[in-house]
RNA sequence: GCACCGAUGGUCUAGCGGCUAUGACUUUAGCCUUCCAAGCUAAUAACUCGGGUUCAAAUCCCGAUCGGUGCACCA
């Protein structure tokens, strides 16, 4: 009867990688805390994270406070979008969307106020659909979690939904850090809240949780990638709008999918083959990973094209961990809105454009002294007419709802040809955006193995449990063991560890109960290295290296053991190069 | 948020109105042990919380919390 999920969560909650917060208080759903494991691994996973989009992309990281002010959510959509206007039934107390309940009867409930919708529920006449009941007052349920900035109430802050507006909010001074070049990129790695109304699937659905995303502002005209022959050939399981009518995902190249149109342009795409080689990395199985592209009525109104990265679980089915999505100029127009601040990057031609241009050119020496206070606006209202408008004995204008009569003297204007050298744009925003605490989960459940072990005669049937970690991802990186629990054996050990750890290698010494023991304690949460020392090594100085995947084991030198399982961690060094086969 | 089901050491579990609350595994200390968990000895450790019924509640009732399932929600 138990699935993996439960066998995955009862061996992180023994072990320490993941626990319910606040048990001691009894628990609240919808936050889970890691442990001493659990931190480390999520750890190596962000590093690893920066490692490919900070480092080698070049998208430098930043931190914003994860409160906002309330015109950020006010831009971004989320003060009125990110709630639903619900209503609940008098009688059988179920609830229902306000704005659903009213469509037939209003053309755009989208845009109505609470009250505003109470009312129309109230002339309507509309029941219960499920009962016939009477409908209570419509009253908004906002999934951003509130609170107010400084002492009293008056100004409103949210703790942010998502680290995206940080970046887009930042966006002036990114633009000027990178010298006004597109393209470029920011990225950000923190928390995110959304007050769930009913949070389930336990790490899966957390009401704070951690993203990575990168914000990616690219010249709408090109959105080719320079880079993109690098990852051609990367074959991804794609499901695309086709393949979900179908219903089966295909395999494809990504240099195929985008030539055939199937991932609107090389950014995407090469966005898509980052992500796969991520996942991967990570301990994420290339089996139970596929790439879903968003049907078009699922997708944001704005967005041109956008794809999850789906792991499957085995409890809960296909689960989005990645979204990348080609978001256009959406948000930075939204944002130069709300803030009255022209957000846009210049751009120079190659070569300068000849640009024939109607000019007006009040003369302020006759209009100021004669208008005084109003010459601004009459000199606006001029500057506004065309050619023929202004070509009379006299230029008659309205302004603040005055016939004003203007002198031809007082307003000279030209056709003029002018050289243009380039023009203002706003970029189009690529954002893959990650889940992390949902990819660490599917590291750990794919990771996890149960396997029959070798059974003795008159033995019962006997489990090895064993995390199949990568070894860079593996809180626990080495196992120091002397074989036997004597101060001879512990020596060398402890000199081992000193090594190892000068190194920068999370080593972990354990001498208690048998050896067979204590190699499947380290099994069980993914140590990838267990190192032996017995009585030979008081001979010649050598111990054993045992590879947790394979159970074999090597013999080697422990002057260089740093080195050597440095190298097998984080160099990709066979096991078999690491010393001579033992047996 | 609604409906149904569940909750006992770190983990799994016995209990069915009265016990000093089973047992196993794990863990810790010691013994033994020269390479793949469960040899020996000992120790630590639990009735989710709050009310109620009763002489007496882990056990019955009510509520809350958490977990599971279905519905709703998931920008």
């Amino acid at each position: 009867m138990a699935d993996k999920y439960e066998l995955v969560i009862e061996m992180a909650k023994r072990r320490g990688f993941l626990w319910n917060s606040f048990e001691l208080y009894g628990g609240t759903a919808g936050f889970f805390d890691y442990g001493p494991l659990g931190a480390m691994l999520k750890r190596r996973v962000e590093n690893i994270w920066r490692d490919i989009f900070v480092i080698n992309e070049g998208f430098y990281e930043i931190e914003v406070p994860t409160i906002g002010i309330e015109d950020i959510f006010i831009a971004s959509g989320h003060v009125s979008g990110f709630s639903d206007p619900l209503t609940e039934c008098q009688k059988c107390n179920e609830a229902f969307r306000a704005d659903h309940l009213v469509q037939d009867v209003v053309t755009n409930p989208d845009i109505m106020s609470a009250d505003e919708l109470t009312e129309v529920i109230k002339k309507n006449n509309i029941k219960c659909p499920e009962c016939g009941g009477k409908l209570g007052t419509v009253y908004e349920f906002n999934l951003m979690f509130n609170t107010s900035i400084g002492p009293g109430s008056k100004r409103k802050g949210y703790l942010r939904p998502e680290t995206a507006q940080g970046m887009f909010v930042d966006f002036p001074r990114l633009l000027k850090f990178y010298r006004d070049h597109l393209p470029f990129g920011a990225t950000q790695i923190g928390k995110a809240y959304r007050n769930e109304i009913s949070p389930r699937q336990g790490v899966i659905r957390l009401r704070e949780f951690t993203q990575a995303e990168a914000e990616i502002f690219i010249d709408p005209r090109d959105k080719t990638h320079p880079k993109f022959t690098e990852v051609a050939g990367i074959e991804l399981n794609l499901f695309s709008h086709e393949a979900q009518e179908k219903g089966e995902s295909q395999k494809m190249s990504i240099g195929n999918a985008v030539a055939n149109g199937i991932i609107a342009h090389q950014f995407l795409g090469y966005c898509l083959a980052r992500t796969y080689q991520f996942l991967i990395r990570v301990g994420v199985s290339s089996g139970k990973l596929r790439f879903r592209q968003h049907m078009k009525d699922e997708m944001a109104h704005y967005a041109a094209d956008c794809w999850d990265a789906e792991i499957h679980s085995d409890r809960f089915g296909w689960v989005e961990i990645v979204g990348i999505a080609d978001r256009t100029d959406y948000d930075l127009k939204s944002h130069s809105k709300q803030s009255g601040t022209e957000l846009s990057v210049y751009v120079p031609y190659d070569t300068p454009k000849k640009i024939q241009r109607f000019a007006v050119k009040p003369d302020m020496g006759v209009l100021g002294p004669k208008w005084k206070g109003k010459a601004g606006k009459i000199a606006a209202a001029l500057k506004a007419l065309k050619a023929e408008e202004l070509s009379g004995d006299h230029i008659e204008l309205t302004i603040d709802g005055e016939k004003i009569t203007i002198e031809k003297e007082a307003v000279t204007f030209e056709t003029i040809t002018e050289d243009v050298h380039g023009e203002n744009i706003i970029p189009h925003v690529i954002e893959p955006s990650f889940g992390i605490d949902r990819i660490t989960y599917s590291i750990l459940e794919h990771s996890f193995f149960e396997e029959e072990a070798e059974v003795e005669d008159g033995e019962d049937d006997k489990k090895r449990l064993v995390l199949r970690l990568p070894p860079e991802v593996a809180p626990v990186q080495a196992a120091v063991l002397p074989l036997l629990t004597r101060e001879e054996l512990i020596g060398p050990a402890n000199d081992i560890i000193k090594k190892l750890r000068a190194a920068g290698i999370l080593v972990a010494f354990d001498d208690s109960g048998t050896i067979g023991r204590r190699y499947r304690r380290n099994d069980e949460i993914g140590t990838p290295y267990s190192i032996t020392v017995d009585y030979r090594t008081l001979e010649d100085g050598t111990v054993t290296i045992r590879d947790r995947n394979s159970m074999k084991q090597v013999r080697t030198g422990m002057n260089d053991i740093a080195n050597n399982i440095y190298d097998l961690i984080y160099r990709g060094k066979p096991f078999d190069k690491a010393g001579t086969i033992v047996k």
